[in-house]
DNA sequence: GCGATCAGTT
DNA sequence: CACAACTGATCGC
């Protein structure tokens, strides 16, 4: 449940899924999906007056959210000032003080967010940096890079803060199986029992929530059957999910609701009340949907589980786990990350210190081997408008384009970014390959996050057959430390690696965290001062040995930094956005031995009319000069 | 009487 | 098996 106050640090006159106390003076509103505990205040006498009285303030959210909101006669009264947005279509947003005129300007992008219908992640982009609000989320591994607009060219947004839905944010739920692969066990339990007779049917026990949609609409795909719910208002004009749907209880698939629905299911009745078709009593066995988890190392799970003589839960989740997670945030390594949950059984500061090991690590010196020198002093160039597709490589935090006299560092550049990237990710366990057993002691499988896992490194080793597996076993687990939740804060701690970093594309530095205004009991961290990063030596040796299936996809990119191959392909690519993007701006790449065919096509700027092509023996003279460090007249 | 809040339940 | 919502008791306006 969100714990979220609403109000993000870097544009405290916004307020997102929190609408009462201070939340009432904001500027603008943003709703992420429409779950109640996102919508405190939402219905509010008091918010309802501020609406009538103010020209500028709107609630932002997706079509879908606002359908489903309006839907609700409560929040009837939004209709007027409800803005809704396009997925994935930046908008400009003003931020107007009505009292003194004041504006700021901010950019905000809907991400779908996997969590229920019309769920939104909300990046903004502004004066304060890239923030991206999470609401309520589930994702896959991998699915970050596939949001286009989490990225800036080839590279991925500098995101100053994510406000996080860490609700499974805790090594205890290290996989949760995918949504393909509960779905599978479900379609599977639902078929051989509804082809018994049709007097066999199936009653969802779904709460009372949006979330389940996908599963009705695949039920309804895979048995060419429609879902008898209570009420089929809310998805009117969402033909998607309409006609999945239906009001005539004579169906085998049941999602309908009462609240003595467990009662009813007891004396053989299904929450509508059908009891019996044709005189024949119905067999009715009813599908829970549930968060089920599991260790970091289990193979053995089964993503359905029988609880009674006619029950069973089928695991099911809203959220992404904690492996998931994980690899969202090592993908976006943001500067700051803010839970906006506590996981049951743990308190702000456990989840605040387990989250900073996934932050940005600050500029660690020892690893900057190499710098590329020679930067020249030119133009600043225009940012492009959004919808270009040729976008440069940029830091996205200024208007620089990364120029440099030998463009192909930029790659170097990144990689030194990525291997900042937070450590202790062991790759999860394949699901598919680990629902092959059946087991259902969850209990057991709950506590196994402590296990080793094979990394993926550990794996090719195995491929080369280097030793008998005998010998490998022990070596692995000396390896192999995943992070128990108890290692995180019984060590001591570090000094603070997380405060502001220098990009390593250009000199600026990144916006300070922690500017504007704060309101104390808003933003608290609970972090005593001087204690800001606080993670052993122990912890960070030992974490160091696995890296996120992010690092390893991104590690074979690191070899192509091997200079001869680096004159390929990578330059080429470089340099040709580079040129597409300055187009007649300075621009004098100068690569190492530059052979002719590559002078005619990267110096192609004219010369100045008076000048004169340089004799070797003139270039041998200014070259001693330079060397000697005189000065040259130019 | 209405709404907010909390604890308990599903 | 920790989702999110409903129910009922209590309190304040």
């Amino acid at each position: 449940m969100s714990s979220f106050a609403g109000r993000m640090k870097e544009y405290p006159t916004i307020s997102l899924d929190r609408f009462d106390r201070e939340n009432l003076h904001a500027r603008a509103y943003f709703l992420s999906h429409c779950h109640k505990d996102h919508m405190k205040g939402l219905k509010g006498p008091l918010l309802k007056r501020k609406l009538q009285f103010s020209r500028t303030v709107r609630l932002y959210c997706s079509f879908v959210t606002k359908e489903l909101l309006l839907n609700n006669p409560k929040y009837a009264f939004w209709e007027e000032y409800i803005v809704a947005l396009e997925l994935e279509s930046p908008t400009q947003i003003s931020l107007v003080d009505e009292a003194s005129g004041e504006k700021e300007e901010v950019v905000v992008t809907l991400l779908p967010a996997g969590h229920c219908p019309g769920s939104v992640m909300f990046l903004f982009e502004g004066s304060k940096g890239n923030v991206l609000y999470t609401g309520d989320f589930r994702f896959a591994a991998g699915d970050a890079s596939r949001i286009e607009l989490l990225h800036s060219g080839s590279r991925v947004k500098d995101i100053q803060s994510v406000y996080l839905d860490s609700t499974f944010y805790d090594p205890r739920f290290y996989q949760i199986p995918t949504r393909e692969v509960c779905l599978k066990g479900i379609l599977e339990l639902v078929k051989n029992w509804i082809s018994q007779s049709s007097h066999h049917v199936v009653w969802l026990n779904c709460k009372a929530a949006y979330g389940y949609e996908y599963l009705f609409t695949n039920l309804g795909d895979e048995f060419n059957t429609q879902i008898h719910v209570n009420s089929l208002s809310m998805f009117k004009k969402m033909p998607e999910i309409l006609s999945y749907v239906t009001t005539d209880r004579r169906t085998q698939i049941h999602a309908c609701r009462h609240p003595k629905d467990d009662e009813y299911f007891q004396g053989n009745r299904l929450p509508c009340g059908c009891t019996a078709a044709d005189g024949t009593p119905l067999r009715i066995i009813s599908i829970k949907p549930s968060t089920m988890w599991f260790g970091e190392r289990t193979k053995k799970t089964n993503v359905i589980i029988k609880t009674g003589a006619s029950s069973f839960r089928a695991c099911f989740s809203f959220h992404s786990s904690y492996s998931e997670i994980k690899d969202f945030l090592s993908y976006l390594q943001p500067v700051n990350i803010y839970p906006s949950v506590i996981p049951i059984g743990r308190t702000l500061a456990e989840v605040t210190q387990l989250l900073k090991l996934m932050c940005r690590k600050q500029s660690d010196h020892s690893r900057l081997i190499y710098k590329p020198l020679g930067v020249l002093k030119r133009c600043r160039v225009e940012r492009p408008t959004y919808g270009n597709t040729h976008k440069p490589d940029r830091c996205s935090c200024c208007t620089c384009l990364q120029v440099t006299l030998r463009l192909n560092d930029m790659s170097l550049v990144s990689v030194l970014e990525k291997t900042q990237s937070p450590e202790g990710t062991a790759p999860p366990v394949s699901m598919e390959e680990s629902l092959s057993v059946t087991v259902t002691d969850t209990q057991a499988v709950a506590h196994n996050y402590m296990d080793c896992t094979e990394s993926n490194d550990e794996e090719e080793e195995e491929e080369e057959e280097h030793e008998g597996q005998g010998d490998a076993k022990p070596a692995k687990e000396e390896n192999c430390h995943a992070p128990k939740w108890e290692d995180f804060f019984t060590t001591e701690m570090l000094t603070d690696s997380q405060n502001s970093q220098s990009h390593s594309c250009c000199s600026v530095t990144s916006p300070s965290r922690m500017t504007g205004s704060q309101t104390p009991e808003l933003f608290s961290d609970e972090e005593p001062p001087g204690n800001d990063e606080n993670f052993s030596l122990t912890l960070s040796a030992s974490l160091s040995n696995h890296s996120s299936q992010n690092m390893d996809s991104c590690l074979p990119d690191t070899l192509i930094l091997a200079p001869e191959q680096r004159e390929q392909g990578n330059v080429r690519t470089s340099m040709t956005s580079q040129k597409e993007v300055n187009d007649g701006l300075i621009l004098q790449p100068e690569l190492d031995e530059v052979s002719d065919s590559q002078a005619s096509s990267d110096f192609n700027i004219p010369c100045t009319p008076e000048s004169k092509v340089p004799q070797p023996d003139e270039l041998l003279q200014l070259y001693r000069k330079l060397a000697s460090g005189e000065e040259l007249p130019i």
